[in-house]
DNA sequence: GTGGTCTAGACCACG
DNA sequence: GTGGTCTAGACCACA
């Protein structure tokens, strides 16, 4: 399904809930899909169970899926509550990430052209496809 | 100065090093300007001293300041070469900023409009202010 | 493993760092290796576990070992980008030493034969041995 | 006369050394010339008279110059003593260069070419000018 | 078990 | 006064 970086300094747990975020985000996992059961992952990836079991916790918790006891886990159709508090802090990363590139020597053009590019490739990816 | 969050999962002089590039960046710390002492930033920030010496010892390999063993620490006047790399890792944060932020559902024409804000200010702050 | 100039100027953690250094270089430590664990090692020094972290990190920092939290620290198969700068400063170091030989009476005839020893040992010891 | 880098880390004194040994081993201070005098290099340099009398007590430990009470330092003609044990750190300062530029990806001819360009240069400069 | 963080406190070299 | 080194010892997260 995809790969882990063994010698990243992130933890295994923390780059699967990214990996797996990803997915959700771009619509590659559908709302109400089943994610692959716990043992199974951890064989195809010959890591502990305990890491994936962290990280789908991590994803419930985040908002991002849901669990049902005795069948598995699943794709959240619809982000929960206080997204307003998630996208201002994202926001700011964002603004951080601007200045750095600024600061770095980008410029203001490039920067705009790499979001617009951004914006029109994931606009086609995300209605329902 | 600044404020540090104690619960916060990274570590405190992580913290510290991302605030204090914040200020380089910004220029609010200008070139060749020296940093509070490290046992004064201690005191104030009531923290061991080490561990502020560890955030400066950070900036300095990350190319934002340079120590000068008995005179002091100050603002690094130019970033050294070979940005290309960090550019390459901003851009792709950058990226997955915009995915999320459409997932959650920020419309195309906000992030444009927040990029932009975010480009004249910086455009605006950064020479000789 | 190797010793220590407990009267030596230059710091510990900078004599453990050329050490480590020189076993990667001369390959007598091989590409994703263990090196020892930072409480072994200080054990066996019989110095500061702290101390070997700061040499392990600094290592790092330049790009010749990869730290895991919880796994442990490992050789860095291929140096990361951007040696032209190094390798600058190597010229600069050996002219001036070979400047250094001269004036102390050496013959270019023997720095010669010498760079060439050294040559031909390293292209020996380095691939597969 | 020169110019020190006030951001190095390496100390002013460390400085001064190495850059009047550099001076006398390309014989531009020809042997038994006078140095400067400390409050006179002192003044040129915008620095503290002790950190050149610093200077000038190391160089005159290394066996560089010799200093005349109540008459000032000269470059000492020939070096003193041990040259072997001087020469045979060298030696190994060279190999362990000559080491990394190979790790870092010079090719033994690059080397070769540079080692003999810097003994036909400095071969030209050092008899007796 | 691993690396990593942080503290408290001592000592050193530099200018 | 400055930054830097080192120790002793506690605690944490990860796998």
């Amino acid at each position: 399904m995809f790969e882990l970086d063994l010698r990243s300094r992130s933890p295994m747990y923390e780059q699967l809930v990214e990996k797996i975020k990803d997915l959700i985000i771009n619509n590659v996992l559908k709302p109400d899909e089943q994610l692959p059961a716990v043992r199974v992952l951890a064989g195809e990836l010959t890591i502990n169970p305990n890491t994936i079991q962290k990280a789908y916790r991590e994803l419930e918790h985040r908002g991002y899926i849901y669990s049902v006891p005795g069948k598995g886990s699943f794709v959240r159709p619809a982000v929960t509550g206080d997204n307003t508090a998630r996208l201002h802090a994202l926001e700011n990363e964002l603004s951080r990430i601007v200045s750095e590139m600024l600061f770095l020597g980008a410029s203001p053009a490039d920067i705009i052209t790499l979001i617009k590019a951004q914006l029109s490739k994931d606009e086609g990816g995300k209605p329902d496809d």
